[in-house]
RNA sequence: GGCCCAUUCGUCUAUCGGCUAGGACGCAAGAUUUUCAUUCUUGAAAGAGGAGUUCGACUCUCCUAUGGGCUACCA
């Protein structure tokens, strides 16, 4: 069937977004871009218990941040509207209660406590509960109680759901875009709750199946997790009678723990020291916070390519991609099936391979605010210079101070191990000789600079590193940086002569 | 426990019956270098095990093992 691509990213707002959570929404954003088709933002919020406020805003403001960009959905509006399934709640009932008058479904008067009941009964006999054929006739139901027993307990306020009636003993035959051809047999499954009185909310199950209808949704990816319910799913479209314009189905691989055993969870984060949310984000309910990759500095084009390549690749080498150039790449054929751990060095490498990728135009507006807070006030072209001379050394944006801070504030202290090194012996000498080769130039460009003083280390003979490095302790004040004509260029001759002069002020060299 | 899914270097992965099993991260060594990096070169490193199908299996089938998911009036 050749329909319009239209899929959903459906989250739940019951906390931050997981990356796990993020990359399913990039893999549906390049399914649908790929194809030309919409990509639609729904909030899944039926249970109301486990709602956490903040959580809608946080999902939309990390899709924004990532660069993913929702066609139709909460926050945008679109001819489904509305999209939230709180708003969306009166529409349900009226499904739920088309089942049950065609035999799909039935009413059940069982509380959660009596059902916990017999769940632990089960268990202590080491017999497992389950919900279905062999018991919904026992139980007090629409299928085992009179028509007006059943009538009477709904008007007078009794609590109920509506269960699905999963068929016994059938073969459901399903196919996922991933996975290919998966059976199941319906004994294995159990009578699941499709709306609860309650609340008067549906489940996740009636809900999804009946939005996605609704809005014409033509491919459903979703996590991995969700493989197990897909036979009620089909089962549903079926009981409905929309199995034609059913979506296709693809359950992506999980994310893992870097170690290992289980997926990737929020509480990995910070016990192993990377960022499992996008951004920042502080619990409402409990004040706790995490990291966020925005906040710990990474690009959202590096946390997004290397979210693509877990779980996708293109088939060939090619690892740093563009969203264009992911979009046009993209296939549900080259998604694995098997779960990804997620890697926090390569997605370090990933952030360096953008960093050095930067042009000093872009450097400066990202570094200027660390100037800032350093005190250092200078030209965006001064500041985006700097950053690009030492970007290459970075993997983050605030790893730019640490690098570069001695272009714009003179060392007050001196590395050890490079004075212990350099400071003795005859370099004290040579140094101020040097020093006034330097204010004999008078073009401190740096071609020039260098032309000159290697032509005058040449004549006298001296060693290239124990010179250069003597004067790298005095501009630099440690034996790291860039060439040292990029420092006396960008320092001019004023203050090289300065920092000079300080070195022998502040200290006494050795022997 | 039951059901479902998966299984190539430590990790992410390529391979769609012909493989001297390729790439990347990380790791190690070397080269370059005025320092620190970068960069470049090289290296170590893999088909879970067992049956079958086949002239030929990493690739197909089955069993076992291992890993993971689901098993809520959560999504």
């Amino acid at each position: 069937m050749n329909r319009p691509v239209r899929v959903r990213f459906a989250p739940s707002p019951t906390g931050p977004l997981h990356i796990g959570g993020v990359r399913t929404a990039l893999y549906n954003y390049l399914f649908a871009r790929h194809h030309g088709g919409k990509m639609i933002l729904r909030i899944e919020d039926t249970d109301s218990q486990r709602f956490v406020p903040g959580a809608e805003d946080y999902i939309i403001e990390s899709l924004r941040w990532c660069g993913i960009e929702i066609d139709e959905g909460v926050g945008v509006g679109g001819p489904h509207a509305p999209y939230r399934q709180s708003e969306r709640r009166e529409i349900y009932l009226k499904y739920a209660k088309q089942l049950v008058e065609a035999g799909w479904a039935y009413y059940a008067f069982d509380t959660s406590e009596e059902l916990d009941v017999l769940r632990k009964e089960a268990e202590s006999k080491g017999e497992t509960f389950a919900y279905n054929y062999s018991v919904r006739e026992k139980l007090p139901t629409s299928l085992s109680l009179s028509q007006e027993e059943v009538e009477e307990r709904i008007a007078r306020g009794d609590i109920w759901v509506i269960r699905f009636k999963m068929p016994e003993n059938e073969v459901v035959e399903m196919d996922d875009l991933i996975r290919g051809h998966v059976k199941v047999n319906t004994s294995t499954l159990d009578d699941k709750v499709l709306y609860k009185s309650a609340d008067a909310l549906p489940t996740y199950h009636l809900a999804n199946i009946v939005d996605d209808h609704l809005m014409e949704i033509s491919h459903v990816i979703r996590g991995e997790e969700w493989l197990p319910s897909l036979p009620l799913h089909y089962l549903l479209y079926k009981a409905f009678g929309w199995e034609e314009s059913q979506p296709q189905f693809a359950h992506l691989p999980l994310l893992l723990k870097p170690t290992g055993g289980g997926k990737l969870s929020k509480r990995d984060g910070d016990k192993m020291g990377f960022p499992v949310f996008p951004l920042y984000w502080v619990s409402p309910t409990t004040g706790e916070t995490a990291h966020g990759y925005r906040e710990d500095g990474y690009f959202p084009e590096a946390f997004i390519n290397m979210l693509a390549l877990l779980g996708w690749n293109p088939g060939t080498e090619q690892e740093l991609f563009s969203m264009q150039e992911l979009i046009d790449t993209f296939s549900l054929e080259r998604v694995s099936k098997s779960g990804a751990r997620f890697q926090p060095d390569k997605a370090k490498w990933f952030n360096a391979q953008y960093m050095h990728r930067k042009s000093d135009a872009e450097l400066a507006v990202l570094y200027q605010p660390i100037l800032s807070e350093h005190g250092i006030e200078v030209a965006d072209e001064v500041a985006g210079k700097v950053a690009g001379i030492m970007k290459e050394r970075a993997t983050f944006i605030g790893d730019l101070w640490d690098l570069t801070s001695y272009f714009f504030v003179a060392p007050t202290e001196y590395e050890e191990k490079q004075a212990r090194k350099y400071w003795k012996g005859s370099n004290p000498a040579i140094l101020a000789e040097l020093r006034e080769v330097l204010a004999g130039i008078d073009d401190f460009s740096l071609e020039n600079t260098e032309q000159i003083v290697h032509a005058w280390i040449e004549s006298k003979g001296y060693g290239m590193g124990q010179v250069m490095n003597t004067l790298r302790l005095a501009l630099v004040g440690a034996g790291k940086g860039p060439g040292m004509y990029d420092v006396t260029s960008f320092l001019g001759k004023e203050e090289c002569l300065k920092r000079i002069d300080a070195l022998f002020a502040n200290l006494t060299p050795a022997e």
